[in-house]
DNA sequence: ACTGAAGCGTTATAACATAACAATTGCGAT
DNA sequence: ATCGCAATTGTTATGTTATAACGCTTCAGT
């Protein structure tokens, strides 16, 4: 969250405040997407960038039948292979990660650059945040060296409670 | 594996051999089982006892459902909740652990001792590694506690190539 | 032996994900 | 402009993983 309380810097914060401008981050992730996949020539369409909108509903990752149900609302009567594929692509360009360890998809914070996810999910609040602790991810690259094992995708995330949720913390 | 060529140390190996003495991986598992459950009165009763060897028949992850097909082998006609159940005893007993990446469960190498984690799993030969790398908990721990977050299950998978089925490695 | 708790058997169903193929759309080359 | 290919989407069906719920059995302590 933003503990300081200011408001969200270039590099979304780890656990975002309850009273935080979402509004802004949806935007700031659309308008990031949309130069994205302009610059790679990859197609954000209609459904894409729909699904894409719904995950970053919050900050909260949302399992895939929960996006159909989202989807059924806007009137489309969509069937799984249509948010998977959405997903998929999403994913693939970056912009979404999934989180092996509860089924469900969170939008990237930084999309940008390639990089490993770590997340740490709120098991009271739901909310994942999103970190890039490079120390983390230098320990690990380097234990799978000494054993010559060649990483290719990393899945590095911790549940537990964030600082919002903690007791003793009155909920702000 | 046991690059070294050497038999397997009192700690697993990160990947072990194609000829290293699997019984032996097998009778250190479960003797180990047999005698920290009986240290902390948990029952390692038949059933667990049996899937605990089925998950150790090898060091390939193995899926709920594929445990249930061997228990059919052995005659026994078990539904899903009996694995499943079994499965969570040898959990909360820190004996197996469970991949969230690719819904498996692999035999614990470290059981005496609470720890988190880490794998290493090969796409190729499909073996996962358990590595314990103190820089990677510790970092990640660090920056959780810089955000008030308090870890609680931690789940680290890199999936990638082991060094047995690297490309030039004449397979042994 | 009695009893309460833990374990197990069983049925049914929930939750997550993909295969396969048909229909449509976007888009560059002619 | 329109042809033709490739990418995308629609749709049906099914596969895979996991759990809820409830009754019966077994075990340990008294």
């Amino acid at each position: 969250m933003a503990r300081s309380g200011s408001t969200k810097p270039a590099g979304m914060p780890a656990f975002v405040g309850a009273r935080h401008d979402h509004g802004q981050c949806v935007r700031t992730a659309l308008g990031e997407a949309v130069r994205l996949c302009a610059e790679r020539g990859a197609r954000l369409t209609a459904i894409r960038r729909r699904v894409l909108e719904l995950v970053w509903r919050s900050h909260e990752p949302v399992g895939a039948y929960d996006l159909l149900a989202l989807l059924a609302r806007d009137g489309r009567r969509a069937q799984p292979p249509v948010v998977y594929r959405a997903l998929d692509f999403l994913r693939d360009q970056g912009l979404v990660h999934r989180l092996a360890s509860i089924n469900a998809y969170v939008g990237c914070a930084l999309p940008s650059r390639p990089h490993v996810g770590q997340f740490l999910i709120c098991r009271d609040c739901g909310n994942a945040a999103e970190i890039d602790d490079k120390r983390v991810t230098n320990a690990l690259a380097s234990s799978a060296d000494r054993l010559g094992f060649a990483i290719g995708d990393v899945a590095i995330e911790a549940s537990g409670v964030c600082a919002r949720c903690a007791p003793g913390h009155g909920r702000p």
